[in-house]
DNA sequence: ATGGTTTTCGGAAACGTTTCCGGAGAATAA
DNA sequence: TTATTCTCCGGAAACGTTTCCGAAAACCAT
């Protein structure tokens, strides 16, 4: 029950409790024996140095806070791999939590870290959050912060995004080039960066292609595989089938895809689906699924990265955005067959 | 940067940190109007006590630390969400810690959550951990731990299994049922105690309806979709395929079926599948695959209150296992179609 | 031998809390 | 009135570290 602590070793050792943190912390006033001397009881002792003095005494713990929206869907834990294969290596430990897309719980969970002392976050914003004063008011006493994903233009500090736009145009020239006139987006909550993007992509490739288009070809949900079955059963319903759909992410259109399976309608032949971020799923699901591919990974990486940038530089920091790259892998489910 | 601390708001309500203290921790030895006055100042200056040098006093953290293999599979976060469900509105955070299938990152993950003063450990063991003597030192010593899926039987704490034999052998006689004979199961790493179980299970529904079976009949592999793959492509290479494989989890299952896919054979007809774990993608996926459900978010509820109990016991606790029920959902990719 | 520098270590303060102990004053009882 | 109890609060120690300051001892140069 009872810890090794210092002062065990020290009084093991007949010295004081400075030496032994000497020694521990490879100070260069002690003499080269007794240091080895020292660590090697102490290990024999089974003594390691208690983090949480440590913490309390530097003003920061090694530990860096993760508060990601929700963990049902792959995205977000594959974006936390990457970020743990950078930050561990660098002896950080990664604390995850998640808001349950509530602004609250977003908020208390930021609290919580960094009333641990976290020496930084990474954070993407929940559904909810409209008001980030909190963070601007970290952001203006120096704490290191990484937004990505769900980023807010508001905050001026570094973040990892993808390019929506460009991807989502992409995606709907596809369809385009495969002939499909009549597109609907089912587009993210329109309150999220990533949303607008995604949806301005879309709309400029209708507008370049010049197909037209009107308030209906806008459809706006959620980030769920039920978002996506409910939208397609109101289209069911009303009978108004598009051609295609682009759908803001896999889970909304593998929901969609769902549903018109279950009325018995065959993808793409009724209807064309492509989706966005990439899961595991698309390539698994049938008919295997359109999307655009993220690199979670290197979003996770790339954030990690920058926020050791901004740990290491001492107050005199410039925030980054970087832009990663995507790609587009073609499948069934938005191929014309003739 | 700086933090505002208790001496702060004493030194502006001048009064002592003992009484500000008092005030914070809902002692009876203060007034209530002096209570109510410091509350609404140290509120009004943005002062929340620091639970890092609570921790240090306490000598305990109002954390839990969870350390799960991987992350990759749906299994493990679904638990974790359970996990949380429970713990957090007991006031707990929770730590999430992978040992990516090593026992040294696990040992290592550990012994990290141990000096950050956890007040206890949910743990799933990883591939490599054959050795759990510092388990037993935990145990010892009356660490409150709790083990899930992965167990040992050499530790005496409390355990959440499923009933893994029992769902194996359902799931096994279901495939014979269907009129399969020869049946074959990709079975887990050998050393963990549920790949033995459903091994059992499955070899004693064979014993159970005369079905004969060799050493062929059992295929060892691991847990991911690329395992199912690899172990499928050597079964089509050496033109031996079975009618029906009963695979030790749904990612073995999946890498099974796409392998079968890609060659162009036909699921259940040329090769019939059931897989175990009921991930989402289960019902997903063409045909959609026959699954042995088991209620994640359960296992991680229960595991978490196990934990408190053992916790909120003082020292008097008696671990116990708890075995949850589940359900075998039969899809098209285990039907006998004439 | 003497003065100065370097090496190596011990003592003590500090980090932000909680809690025990004791004391001042008020309230009660005799 | 005096003695006793109760209420409320301040002081100080403690949790396990790190680091600054200073001191003893050893070394070097003159």
């Amino acid at each position: 029950m009872k810890h090794i602590t210092i002062k065990d070793v020290a009084k093991k050792l007949n010295c004081s409790v400075s030496t032994i943190s000497r020694a521990f912390n490879d100070k260069y006033d002690i003499r080269k024996e007794t240091r080895e001397h020292i660590l090697a009881t102490a290990k024999e002792m089974g003594y390691s140095p208690n983090p949480i003095a440590k913490s309390l005494l530097k003003q920061c713990s090694n530990q860096i806070g993760v508060v990601i929206p929700e963990f049902i869907n792959a995205f977000f834990p594959e974006v936390i791999i990457g970020i743990q294969e950078v930050l561990i290596k660098k002896g950080y430990q990664v604390l995850i939590m998640q808001s349950n897309e509530s602004h609250i719980t977003e908020l208390e969970n930021v609290k919580t870290l960094e009333n641990n002392m976290v020496d930084g976050m990474i954070i993407s914003l929940s559904l909810g959050t409209k008001n980030v004063d909190y963070y601007k008011y970290l952001i203006s006493r120096g704490f290191p912060l990484v937004l990505f994903n769900r980023v807010s233009n508001e905050l001026e500090t570094s973040k990892v995004l993808f390019d929506d736009y460009k991807w989502a145009f992409f995606a709907t020239e596809h369809l385009i080039y495969q002939g499909y006139v009549k597109i609907v987006h089912f587009s993210g909550p329109s309150g999220l960066v990533i949303s607008q993007n995604r949806k301005n992509g879309f709309l400029d490739a209708l507008r370049k292609h010049k197909i037209p288009f009107d308030e209906s070809s806008i459809i706006e949900t959620g980030f769920m595989i039920s978002d996506g079955e409910r939208e397609m059963e109101k289209l069911i319903n009303e009978n108004n089938l598009p051609e295609a759909i682009l759908a803001v992410n896999d889970p909304t259109a593998i929901g969609a895809m769902k549903t018109l399976k279950k009325h018995g309608y065959k993808v793409p032949y009724d209807v064309a689906l492509v989706g966005f971020t990439e899961t595991k799923l698309a390539e698994l699901i049938d008919p295997p699924l359109t999307s655009v591919a993220q690199p979670t990974h290197e979003i996770g990486k790339t954030a990690a990265r920058l926020l050791l940038e901004q740990i290491e530089s001492n107050g005199i920091f410039v925030p980054q955005t970087v832009i990663l790259n995507g790609r587009l892998n073609i499948r069934e489910s938005s191929m014309k067959l003739k």
